[in-house]
DNA sequence: CCAATAAACGGACTTCACCCCGCTTAGTAT
DNA sequence: ATACTAAGCGGGGTGAAGTCCGTTTATTGG
């Protein structure tokens, strides 16, 4: 009764097939070729179920991104330091900054389309930058601000210039910014972190 | 030769007109029940002409936006204080967050609209915050930071809630944060820029 | 193994943003 | 005035997202 049923095995295998094949599309035709009728037929299966599956064409590279994502948040979560425990929060912090600048970099085109003006939040609650940076943030004994406010105020910080103001442009044009970016985070973070 | 030929003037008009008739459908049936046709239609209008005025669905709202922003540009850059000139910068900066976030508390559904993830920058690289905040930083006296980063990262900040990270749900959702929004954006300037 | 049922499936259908291109008209030069 | 031309106009056409609902199938309890 808790349990809402789980989701039944050809479900499961589908969603599996699908993923598999957008990313397929993905790196032979670029994102924007892919659309839903073009996936449906690709996985011989029918557009009802990409939609009963994802909801949304954002939906789809949502899930892509989170495939991804799952590797960054482990090295993040447990890999070596600066990234990982075992360096002082602050510097984490910089690492953690700096090393996600690379993946959105590195997955541009996806994060991209991941977004979408519709309802589910973009980036939305429960993104794994905020949550890391939350949890650094709580670590570093800065006084009693609202933590997790500066929290999404930071993760806006450092995802924005990439979400936000450089989305215009192709990916070149953002990676010529990259240094520049890394630098400020630091700086940023430093300036906030500061007793 | 210079000058790209100014505007004809039926086509202004009917821009205007198309603004008009835009607002009107909004405040009666919402943002979503503006389409392309049903505006061209109202204005008794053809759709190729609402397209080439407006490039975009978005760029409707784009345009909407501007006109509401201009009047919220002319108190900050030469109202009274300590929005308008006459305090410190860096008091300037809390003021302005606080009023921007008031801004596009109101001005929400419509800055939702304007938004769209194609091409041209959503709030892209002129976007009044962000000169605004440029401009106030480079009054505060900060040690040789990269300025213009540091103002995208802060705009960011301020915006980012909003356009990225609250706006999931309606705005009685985000006006709920508000207060919390403007509080941490006052600590986060302050912290930013101690001397 | 069999019946029951809730989930999944497929694909036609609807709605909309955006494109295209032949026709019309405002501005301009003679 | 008149003729010329570039800008503007209209609205049918296209492609893709998202919806609906009748049909099929995995799962579960007997």
């Amino acid at each position: 009764m808790g349990t809402p049923r789980a989701e039944r095995a050809d479900a499961a295998r589908n969603r599996q097939l699908l993923l598999a094949t957008a990313r397929e599309m993905v790196a032979e035709q670029g994102v924007e070729n892919v659309t839903m009728d073009a996936l449906a037929d690709r996985a011989a299966l029918g557009k009802g179920t990409v939609f009963r599956r994802f909801g949304t064409r954002a939906g789809i590279f949502h899930a892509l991104l989170d495939d991804d994502e799952r590797a960054f948040q482990e090295r993040a979560l447990s890999g070596p330091p600066p990234l990982g425990p075992g360096a002082g929060p602050v510097e984490r912090l910089v690492a953690y900054g700096q090393a996600r600048i690379g993946f959105l970099l590195e997955h541009y085109d996806i994060a991209r389309a991941a977004l979408d003006g519709s309802q589910p939040a973009p980036a939305g609650e429960g993104t794994i930058s905020r949550v890391h940076i939350r949890m650094l943030l709580g670590q570093a004994s800065l006084g009693a601000a609202d933590l997790d406010m500066l929290a999404v105020q930071l993760t806006a910080a450092l995802e924005g210039p990439f979400l936000l103001y450089l989305s215009a442009s192709d990916p070149a044009d953002a990676a010529r910014h990259t240094g520049r970016m890394a630098q400020s985070w630091q700086d940023l973070v430093q300036r906030i972190c500061r007793t």
